[in-house]
DNA sequence: TGCTCTCACTGGATCGATCCAATTGGCAAG
DNA sequence: CTTGCCAATTGGATCGATCCAGTGAGAGCA
């Protein structure tokens, strides 16, 4: 009763009068064994309530049907909603994911990388940690370690990416703000940078540029509630304050949207300000956020394919995905509407 | 160059001129080994680049050092903090876990839970879906496999459980609306009920009948932004309006606000809303939202605290931890201010 | 009948770490 | 000088699924 008998494949084997080979062979699906032996076994497995031992398997060099995900922060909607979308694909795939986080920390990141080795991860998607080096990416590559990088690609790195097209998102934004008159334009959240962020303000800059404008403010607030507050406050401090402050991600321009208003500013009016992410609160809150929508979900799901496709060919050619984002206009950049999008 | 090696125990013992045996008890901690022995080991361990083989130590009957990790959806920035929490616990215990979502289908929840049982984890976090019958958790029990409940536990099942304390929080809640002179309540969010809901409604109910007032009006809709909003649509509808909605979590709250506001009604002013959570979209939207904290790091920590005593001493007597909620005013229950918490 | 050929199935070796019983060398006590 | 003992180390068997080289039965054909 209280003891838990541990089946193995001899108990089922003996049970159904065959040989443990031939067990093997029908859980794994061979079309080499005749189909009444099939059903037979298929009896005796669930007679004996057997349970597949993957760590046995293992060991004779067949996959372990398991992958790291590494965020630097799961309690993040942006982070969550990705390990959704690539928890989901990798169900599909017969796949679990085993979770890790970073924390912007490139030394949690490399015990976490270890730990799941040791577990003979079949691959990794990775979100790689500030201050992670292109040597320690190549090394792993070197060691066999299968792996794609989301969100960010480590700089002089190789190898597969999935991400949002940060670039022509931000520039689509730009333009928004540029058509709707705004010529003086500052950008919150950037203290530290990483790819992601390079490509953002790049996609501001070239905008501007086009259009003959000067050189986005950057304004090197942390990437949080508070450094969005922050960035108002310095804002608001300036001689010859900027008419838009666009934001690095929502979180950021809650954060400002807020303060802005504490200091008496119309946000829409006087103001304008931008997100990146469309997080549910950003149609929530008063006026709704004028954002780019990323699509995490797509990204993790991208990421599980670039990263099945590598498992089954180790030497194809590194492919680089942009997940389009979409221009989502709401009341923070004006019109006077209160809410919604337009 | 291109290939891993993938070297072992016996690849070490050879560069340190000790046998395979030395250099697991080496690796393993053991007092055994001499001083001298333990270096040269360990040196050779980096010299060769060994990386331990969990798999085949676990074949020998260790533990995997793995857990499964299931809960109803990532995408819900309460389980994203749980999941935040229960990692960073399992990751200085030596652990690691394996992340899988049950979308509320007890079929899902089944397949994850076998798929973890072929990978031999040593124990399991699980806030059970819908509809999970008792024999089932007993089954697994049976079976040998560790668990823990969270959030929510079966009825009539047995064993762990760490939640957050659901009805004490609620009378406190429904006690401050007494206080400022709310009679009629209506709650919000019943559609499904499992045991940490039906706790809320005891809560509340107990309140109520503790002060003479009548029960409450439960309105049976998804617990959902859009549920919220289908729930602020009937309150409007009646003749004699409760004044205040109690909503099962804040996102139905958010979902409520908006509706109510879209019907001309001031929050806090013509109706009291209040939710369950503290997100952090309840601090930020206007007016603040009144809710109750609860501490999903905390019980993700508490739920690794309770399955790594389970896991090492398996007929423990169960425990169930009902951790502290904090009630949070602001501005969605009165009192005029805009935001903040007062 | 004798021969080949295919199909269905099988026994034994194997993966890498661990456990156990056994061995070695060194040292103190008798 | 032997004996006993302890600390340090070791070889071999073991866990459970998989791979491989086979075996045997039966069909097809001359």
């Amino acid at each position: 009763m209280t003891a838990a008998a541990p089946t193995t494949l001899t108990d089922v084997a003996r049970h159904a009068g065959v040989s443990r080979a031939t067990v093997s062979l029908v859980l794994r699906g061979s079309p080499l064994v005749a189909a009444g032996t099939q059903l037979r076994v298929r009896e005796a497995v669930a007679a004996v309530g057997y349970v597949y031992n993957r760590g046995a398997a293992t060991m004779r060099g067949t996959g372990t049907k398991t992958v790291g995900l590494l965020v630097t922060e799961i309690d993040n909607p942006f982070f969550a909603e990705l390990t959704a979308g690539a928890s989901a694909a990798l169900d599909i795939a017969g796949y679990i994911p085993f979770l890790a986080t970073t924390e912007e920390s490139a030394a949690r990141q490399d015990r976490a990388v270890q730990r799941l080795r040791e577990h003979h991860v079949d691959g990794l998607i990775l979100c790689p940690s500030m201050e992670t080096r292109p040597a320690w990416i190549a090394g792993l590559a070197e060691r066999g370690v299968r792996l794609v990088q989301v969100m960010r690609f480590v700089k002089d790195s190789i190898g597969d990416f999935a991400g949002p097209a940060n670039e022509a998102g931000m520039e689509a934004l730009t333009e928004h703000l540029i058509r709707l008159g705004h010529r003086r334009i500052a950008f919150a959240g950037a203290a530290v940078m990483h790819s992601g962020l390079r490509q953002r303000v790049a996609g501001v800059r070239a905008a501007l540029r086009r259009h003959g404008l000067p050189a986005p403010l950057v304004l090197r607030t942390p990437a949080t509630r508070a450094g969005g507050a922050e960035a108002a406050v310095r804002l608001c401090a300036m001689p010859e304050r900027p008419s838009a402050l666009m934001c690095c991600n929502d979180v950021v321009a809650f954060g400002a949207m807020q303060a802005l208003r504490e200091r008496g500013l119309g946000i829409g009016r006087d103001i304008a300000v931008t997100g990146v992410g469309d997080v549910p609160e950003a149609a929530a809150c008063l006026p709704g956020l004028t954002t780019l929508a990323t699509n995490p979900r797509g990204i993790g799901r991208e990421a599980v394919r670039l990263l099945l496709r590598r498992i089954a060919d180790p030497k194809a050619a590194p492919e680089h995905v942009a997940l389009p984002v979409r221009l989502v206009v709401r009341g923070s950049t004006g019109g006077g509407n209160r809410s919604g999008e337009l």
